[in-house]
RNA sequence: GAUUCUGUAGCUCAGCUGGUAGAGCAAUACACUUUUAAUGUAUGGGUCCUGGGUUCGAAUCCCAGCGGAAUCACCA
């Protein structure tokens, strides 16, 4: 156990003297709550005389003795409400223990308790629970930040004061975060809320949500390095996917229309405000649709989340409003590069594009093929310049490995990725269902790995015998929930969509066994 | 991985060119029956991230390590 500090010890000590008084700390039974304090503060009227009989829980946050009369502010999942209590209603007999030793002495802040009481408003006309009994519920051993508020009269500006900001806590005591800072709540109601959106539109247009293996024999579905484990029993490698698109279209071999999956993935790579090793992405497959139809769909979708949350198409973004109101702007890849670099990239040789990125200042290492040095210029010069959410179409056919070539443009496929705040959110096709052109992709893929691709795709000889029973043309989707999230709620980094983000362990000892490097 | 910044009380932070630690909130005690960053008075609380080095003397200077943040590069 850690060092106790003065506070803990004192708060250990108060325990012993609850439990002298017969009051058990953690008692087992139920409270029945009744109402919540946001429904109090919205529905309350003097003139109505309504919540008279309210049962409330939660932490207690502030405490103001004013001799036989306190004020304390009690916290619960909707938010604070001010209590009221008076010694000699708490205490009506002779004996004022209740009062002067329980709540003044031995209940801290941040400790649960329960109270019954009636709502009333006090001369400064803040809306109060009248406490006619109270209890303990649950005793708090550390204190907890003190995070005080004032509204400054001028502006009428909320002031915060002694605000709990270290980043490092925050995220490695996330549930300390979630008590003194409401907004970052916030957060993650409306990363529940836009999920719920997301379904909610899913299932109406009647696709079918479905769970896939997250433990899988081969990765694939996406260009990246996987986490790498080993099943004892079977004696093998198993890896966690990087993405579920492979499996997704066998279902719709299987004969399902529409499939869709949140899906958390794993991606052995770098991290940064954008990256976590474990993410979420939903990815959706509809059968006899082209990409197209689903980018109408991902506007439609996308749109209705933003009203989801805000009411509004508008979301304010650091220093942008970014507006999803339907319809977004349309490039091809080509055209975008050409209007921000002025280069055309069209029918140039990979020597030529080569000696375009370095006039471009472009970095580019020689493992890089023709398809990953358009992406590397895209990436540099046009990505970032993209606020307004905008469709980039038409990608080269060698860094889509699972796309369809392109109805009209030769070395094309039919994809396209919805840029936003200079970032990309999503990634959609028409799926590529010739299983004579896939396997010819997938040889591709493994050329690039002998030149030194570590992220190049593996062949999977299950997923080619499922498309030679045949698969119908099918649109295919995958949205990022954690960049969605963070446009959504103006976060600057991924680790404020993520309840718990990927950490250093927090100290040496407890650091498990130091993990080998994977052999490849 | 590179660069810059950073680690002092439960929290937020001061601490100058080196002289053995400070504030506000929180805690403890007392007062106060409609306060709200409640107030007033008093008190206690520190492995100055860790380990070395320089020095009569290190929170401060130097080296190494551990943790964190920002920016940059590869990936969603």
């Amino acid at each position: 156990m850690h060092h106790l500090s003065e506070q803990e010890l004192i708060r250990r000590q108060k325990l012993d003297e609850l439990q002298k008084l017969g009051i058990e700390p953690y008692p087992s039974e139920l409270f029945d709550v009744n109402f919540y304090a946001q429904e109090i503060h919205d529905n309350y009227h003097p003139e109505l005389n309504n919540f008279q009989e309210v049962r409330m829980a939660g932490r207690l946050m502030s405490v103001r003795v004013k001799g036989k009369a306190s004020f304390a502010e009690l916290q619960d999942a909707s938010g604070r409400i001010q209590l009221y209590i008076n010694r000699d209603e708490i205490c009506p007999g002779e004996d004022k223990e209740l009062y002067n030793t329980v709540f003044k002495k031995l209940l801290d802040l941040g400790d649960f308790i329960a109270v019954e009481g009636r709502v009333f408003k006090t001369m400064v006309g803040e809306t109060s629970v009248h406490v006619t009994s109270f209890k303990l519920l649950s005793k708090a051993l550390r204190p907890l930040p003190v995070v005080k508020e004032r509204v400054d009269e001028a502006t009428g500006e909320k002031i915060t004061y002694d605000a709990f900001t270290d980043p490092e806590q925050r995220y490695r005591q996330r549930y300390v975060d979630l008590v003194v800072n409401p907004h970052v709540r916030d957060a993650f109601v409306k990363r529940t809320l836009l999920v719920q959106a997301m379904r909610n539109y899913l299932n109406d247009k009647g696709y079918l949500e479905v769970e896939t293996p997250i433990l899988q024999p081969l990765y694939g579905g996406a260009a990246a390095r996987p986490f790498k484990t080993h099943h004892n029993t079977l004696d093998m490698t198993l890896y966690l996917r990087i993405a579920n698109e492979l499996y997704l279209k066998r279902l719709i071999v299987g004969g399902f229309d529409g499939v869709y999956e949140f899906s958390k993935d794993f991606r052995n790579e770098g991290m940064s405000r954008f990256h976590n090793p474990e993410f979420t992405q939903m990815e959706l497959y509809v059968a006899y649709k082209d990409y197209y139809w689903m980018m109408d769909l991902v506007e439609e979708m996308v749109e209705r989340v933003a009203l989801a949350l805000h009411g509004q198409t508008e979301v304010k973004v650091g220093e942008n409003i970014i507006n999803f109101q339907r319809p977004w702007k349309r490039f091809t890849m080509a055209e975008a590069i050409e209007h921000y670099t002025g280069f055309n990239i069209e029918g140039k040789s990979e020597d030529e594009l080569r000696a375009a990125a370095k006039d471009l200042k472009v970095g580019l290492d020689p493992s890089m093929g023709k398809a990953k040095i358009i992406d590397e210029i895209f990436g540099e010069h046009v990505e970032p310049k993209l606020i307004q959410p905008t469709f980039i179409t038409d990608y080269p056919v060698e860094m889509s490995p699972l796309a369809k070539k392109h109805r009209s443009k030769p070395g094309l496929v039919e994809r396209f990725e919805a840029i936003c705040n200079g970032k990309e959110i999503c990634n959609a096709f028409s799926e590529l269902n010739d299983p004579i052109d896939q396997r010819k992709r997938f040889e591709d893929q493994l050329e690039l790995g002998k030149r030194g691709d570590t992220e190049a795709m593996v062949l999977d000889e299950d997923f080619l015998r499922a498309l030679e029973y045949g698969m119908p043309p099918t649109a295919g989707l995958g949205i990022g929930i954690d960049r969605l999230s963070m446009i959504m709620t103006n976060s600057h980094s991924i680790q404020d969509v993520l309840f718990f983000p990927q950490m250093k362990p927090e100290k040496t000892e407890t650091m498990t066994e130091k993990s080998e490097k994977p052999v490849e």
